[in-house]
This record gives structure tokens, sequence and C-alpha cells, in this order.
DNA sequence: TACTCACAG
DNA sequence: GGCTGTGAGTA
């Protein structure tokens, strides 16, 4: 007889529980050096090509072929390419100072011999774009595979493949290829179709024949355990079949090789992957779970979310050995109840220069945790995936990199840039308009202090332009500004970090009406403002509309585009002029109204023209006007 | 809203 | 080890 019961078997039935299951299926895939295969399928490079995704100067992917070189992250790319002549470094695509568009620049990078094609970090910013791009990708294919998918990263995704092995081990009239089911697999199908079962019941042993099902990748099994004993082995032969298929899929389709655990929980999975890379799979039966957690490799603070110091702190706060813990924790705390209570009475009695981290009122969650972690049956539920709750984009500077006011618009005019494009890639995927309530900017000065100022983001039409993010990020930038430049430049500028993001995401259906849209105040106002204005089809009604060719500080309307850039020039002359002449207070700002014109004039291609290479710029462009600036 | 901390690849 | 990010907590 099995030690599962029938209920566990058709608890994988269900997405949202299955994870609870003695009989879990899940497992976790993992992009090799994904960055570096990024790059390299990218620039038609083979698997053998040593490439390394390059950032600056460091190294943040290495391909399997430059790792035989010694190469490895943390070390430079100058180090680098000392190892290997062979080498093949690939910068990350980057966007420049005040542009709002990424590209790539192959073969420029800190090796190259031209000074002016190594990407200096003072005037450029990395885009991470394309690796998202591709993850999304390669995403879709999982979630066409499997009704449960949780991305955990740009890189790793968690499955739950029980219904596809349940679907395997049920439906399928030849488990073994060429032969009859046995009598017992028979019976089982006609219960579990008719739902004949008992759910107490226990499940039948698992037939003779059955145990001959193959696994596909490698079985952790040190112990030379038979492979196939009870129904989770059976699951995770027919899972192993599954995730091979999967993984070969993403290969073939586009090209990326993967690493994959299969385990009954994510935390295992998780571990089992990134036991053997690259292109491999490892499976962890239930029965070798222990063995393979005690297997010298791993601690307690190998676990996710114990990496850091809370996973320290448990260490010291119970004594536990610097290695074997997670045998050592399973055998001294047998129970769940005595783990709790070492554990409660260790942070009542520590002295109050050590454990800040954990909360007393905590105690229990993170006993149970642990005692279910050493144990491999932390069972964490496979989310499908959620959308992302903010989004930001980020600039460190050393240097004389945003020195100014100007500087720093020149730098948001990137960050609205992108954080435009990713929502409106956000949109393409889900086909759903997403709308951010709020924006934030935070800078660090040159002190060290970071400052930060946020507000309401209203957008002017129904989806969101990187104008928009300028204008509103723009202001709060002038009231740093403001705030704590004036007068004390020497701790303010240079700035050694600003970024802005957006964050309270809502989503809504694209079918759905403006009402849902926009509320009910917006849509009463958008009623107003149809009434006025006759038969107005946009629903775009939310906010100020934007007015063409108006100018805010004159409060006039110009009949031409051409008319109004003539206009705009005008003030922004006159602005350059005060500035730079000094008939004014050397640290005149912009004017809102002046600063909205010079945005106005820059309106961006449309994204999808946007990302690619651009012949020709526009004369006029920003980054052309604050050159000026920047030579006061 | 402003700011800090923890964690991860 | 620097860079890029996400999320939670606090006042």
């Amino acid at each position: 007889m099995s030690k599962y019961k029938w209920k566990d078997l058709t608890k994988l039935k269900s997405p949202s529980m299955a994870y609870d299951s003695p009989l879990s299926v899940l497992c976790h895939i993992d992009v090799n050096c994904f960055y570096a295969q990024v790059e390299a399928i990218r620039c038609g490079y083979t698997k053998e090509d040593p490439v390394v995704c390059v950032q600056w100067n460091s190294i943040v992917a290495v391909s399997y072929a430059a790792r035989k070189y010694g190469i490895s992250r943390m070390i430079t790319i100058q180090e680098a390419m000392k190892k290997t002549d062979k080498l093949i470094p690939i910068h990350t695509a980057v966007f420049k100072k005040g542009e709002d568009f990424w590209q790539y620049h192959d073969g420029w990078g800190p090796w190259n011999p031209d000074k002016d094609k190594r990407l200096p970090s003072s005037d450029y910013k990395i885009s991470l774009d394309p690796y998202r791009r591709e993850s999304r990708k390669i995403f879709k294919i999982f979630t066409e595979y499997c009704d449960l998918a949780e991305k955990a990263s740009v890189d790793e995704v968690f499955l739950d493949i029980a219904r596809l092995c349940l679907q395997s081990l049920m439906c399928s009239e030849q488990l073994i290829p060429g032969k009859e089911n046995p009598e017992t697999i028979q019976l089982m199908q006609a219960k579990f179709k008719d739902e004949s079962y008992d759910g107490n019941q226990f499940l039948p042993a698992v037939p003779g024949e059955l145990k001959e099902l193959p696994f596909i990748g490698d079985v952790y099994n040190p112990e030379d355990l038979p492979l196939i004993e009870d129904w989770d082995d059976v699951l995770f032969a027919l899972g192993s079949r599954i995730a091979q298929e999967l993984r070969d899929e993403i290969k073939q389709t586009l090209g990326y090789t993967t690493s994959c655990g299969l385990a009954s929980t994510k935390n295992v999975c998780k571990l089992a992957s990134n036991f053997k890379k690259p292109d491999a799979q490892t499976i962890i039966k239930n029965s070798c779970v222990n063995t393979f957690l005690d297997n010298g490799k791993f601690e307690i603070t190998t676990f996710w979310s114990l990496g850091g110091i809370l996973g320290k702190e448990l260490i010291q706060i119970l004594k536990l050995p610097q290695q074997g813990s997670n045998g050592y924790v399973r055998e001294n705390w047998p129970t769940r109840d005595s783990l709790r209570k070492s554990l409660s009475r260790a942070v009542r009695e520590s002295p109050s220069t050590s454990s800040t981290i954990i909360d007393a009122s905590r105690t229990n969650e993170i006993a149970d945790k642990l005692y279910d972690l050493v144990r491999g049956q932390y069972r964490v539920a496979v989310t499908p995936q959620t959308i992302v709750k903010s989004m930001m984009s980020n600039k460190n500077m050393t240097g004389q990199a945003c020195s100014g006011l100007a500087d720093c618009f020149s730098w948001l005019e990137v960050f609205a840039g992108e954080l435009a494009g990713r929502v409106h890639e956000l949109e393409q995927e889900y086909d759903k308009i997403i709308r951010p309530r709020t924006i934030h900017i935070l800078v660090r000065a040159k002190s060290g202090d970071t400052h930060s100022k946020s507000g309401p983001f209203v957008q002017n039409g129904a989806k969101i332009s990187s104008q928009d993010l300028l204008k509103a990020g723009a202001k709060l930038v002038a009231e740093l500004d403001a705030k704590f430049a004036r007068g004390k430049e020497h701790s303010f500028y240079p700035l050694i970090n600003i970024n802005m993001s957006i964050s309270n995401l809502d989503v809504v259906d694209c079918r759905k009406s403006v009402i849902d849209m926009f509320g009910n105040q917006a849509s009463v106002q958008g009623r107003q403002r149809k009434a006025n204005v006759g038969n107005n089809q946009s629903a775009s009604l939310a906010n100020e509309p934007f007015k063409e060719n108006w100018c805010d500080e004159c409060n006039k309307t110009f009949e031409t585009s051409r008319e109004f850039q003539e206009h705009a020039d005008y003030h922004i002359a006159l602005a350059l002029s005060e500035k730079m002449n000094g008939t004014n207070d050397c640290s005149r700002r912009l004017t809102f109204g002046e600063k909205r014109l010079l945005m106005r004039r820059n309106a961006p291609e449309p994204p999808s023209k946007r990302r690619s290479k651009p012949k020709s710029k526009t004369a006029g462009s920003s980054s052309d006007i604050f050159k000026y600036f920047k030579k006061e």
C-alpha cells in the first residue's frame, strides 16, 4: 500500500492547492548566465564563444565558454582580457544622457582603443530592457505549457507541473511505451475519472511495471535507493520528462539553455536547479531530500530569504554549527514546538546588543519556517505572475555627471523614456492599461545625504507618455533643488545618485469603461468637458488636455507648430541669456512654463521607432540646449 | 510623504 | 563589489 491517500493525489488537480499536497511536483528553471546568453544570441555567437556581458568596467555575466579561461564575475574587464585574447566582451545597451531611448553600441566599451567609444558612465545609463524583453518571451512559453508559472526574477521561473504530471499518470493509455498499463493503473484511472474514490483511502502500491519508468536528468541519489518506491516518485519521473520537453522548447525556439530543479517545494527546487549547470536538470525525490540538504554544500543561510542577516542571526542565536546546520536543526529540534520554544527563549534572553532584527512577535513564524526548511517541507504557494508594484529608473554617478539642475533634467529625460517604455511594454503584454498614481524622485547628494520627493502622478492621455513623466519629475527635482541646493551647493552637487520611480500602478482592463478607468470624478469632468466641446470621442478626459501649440507663459495659442516652435525658442533664448549673461541672479532656474516648453519641443518618436538607432539628431534637442548650461 | 532597511541576481 | 532593482516597515 502507498503511504499517500487519494486526496493527496486529487489535490494536484487544483492549481491553488497542489503546492500543499505531499505529492506536489514543482520545478525551478533558471536561464544560465542570462545576460551573456542574450548578448551571444543577439550577436550570433554560439555557446563555444567566450562571450561576457559587460557593464562599465565590470563583468556581469560570464558564458560557460569564458569560464574555462578562469573568468568570473567580480573581476574587471581589463583583468579578464589579460587572461585570454579570445574574449568577446559585449556591453549592455545604454541610454545616452538627455535621450529617451536606449541602443546598443556594439564594439564600444572600456576596451575600445578609440576613447570616444568607451561609454563613460558619466554620459550613459545602463538599459536592462533587452533582458526584460527576452525574459517575457521565455516566460510566455512557460505559461503556454503550464497553468501555473511564477516569474521569480528576470531569468528564473517556478512552475507547478502537477497537472501535467497528473494528466500523464491518469489519462495515458501507455505509461510505458508499447506496454499496456497494469491493472492497478487501469483501475486507478477509472476511479479518478469517475471521482468514485474515497479521499481518505490510501492509494494502492505502485505496480512493479511502473517502477521501470525512466527519469530524465540527474536524480540525486547518493545512497542508491530504489528510484521508484511510491507515487511521488512516479510523478517526479513523469515530471522530469515534462520539464525536459519544456526546456527543449525554450532551446529550440529561443536558443537559451537552462538549468532545472524538480522537487516538492520551491526552496528545494531552487537549490536543485543550481546544483548542476549549465543545461542540466536535477531531481530531488522526497526520499532523498534530507540527504540533499545535508550534502555539505548547503547551510540554513543557503535558503532563499535566509541569505542575509536573518540567517546569520539565527545561527548565532540558536548556536548552530557553521557546517551541517540543516541536519543539526533537524536532529536537535525533532518537533515544531521544541524549536518554537528555543527560539522564543533565545530571543528573549539575548542581550539587547545583538539580535536586532528578529521581532519577538514573529519567533513562532520564523521557527516554523526553519523547522520546515531543513526538512525540505517548507511549502510556499506558487503564485501566478503578479504585475510589478513599482518601477524605478536609477543612475549612480561619480565625478561631475550631475552637477546642476540642467544635468538632472537630462537624466530625467532618460528615466522618463525608460519608464514610459516599460509601462507600454507591460500594457502590451497584459493587454491592460496601466496607470501609475505616484511618482517619486530620489537624489543622493555629494554629502551622501538622500533627499526624496514624491507626489501624485496624473497623466494627460489614456496612455502614459514620457513627457508627462518628465514634467512631473522635473517639478519634483526643481523642488528638491530649491530646498537643498540653493546656498548649499557645496554639499548637494554633484549628485552621486538620482532616480525616478513610479508606483501605485492601477491596472485596468482595456475593455472597461471610462468610469472604471478614470473614476467617477474624472468621468463627471469628462462628461462636462464633452458637453462643452461637443462631439469629442477622446477618452483622455481626466485631466487638462494637452493643448497643441499653447504657451503657458503667454497664455496664447499659435496657429502652426512652426510658429509655436519659434515662440518657444524665444522663451528659451531669453532664459538662457539671463542665465549666461548674469543679468539675473545666477541661481535663477527656468520657470515651470519654460521647462514645459523645453520638454514639449522634444516630442519623441513613437516608442516602436525610438528603439532603433536614430540616424540624425533633431536639431535643438534638449541635449543641445543643455550643453550651453554646462559652460556656465 | 520621507526615509531606512533587507534581500536578490 | 558595483550596479540595478523590489518590497516592507516606520514615523
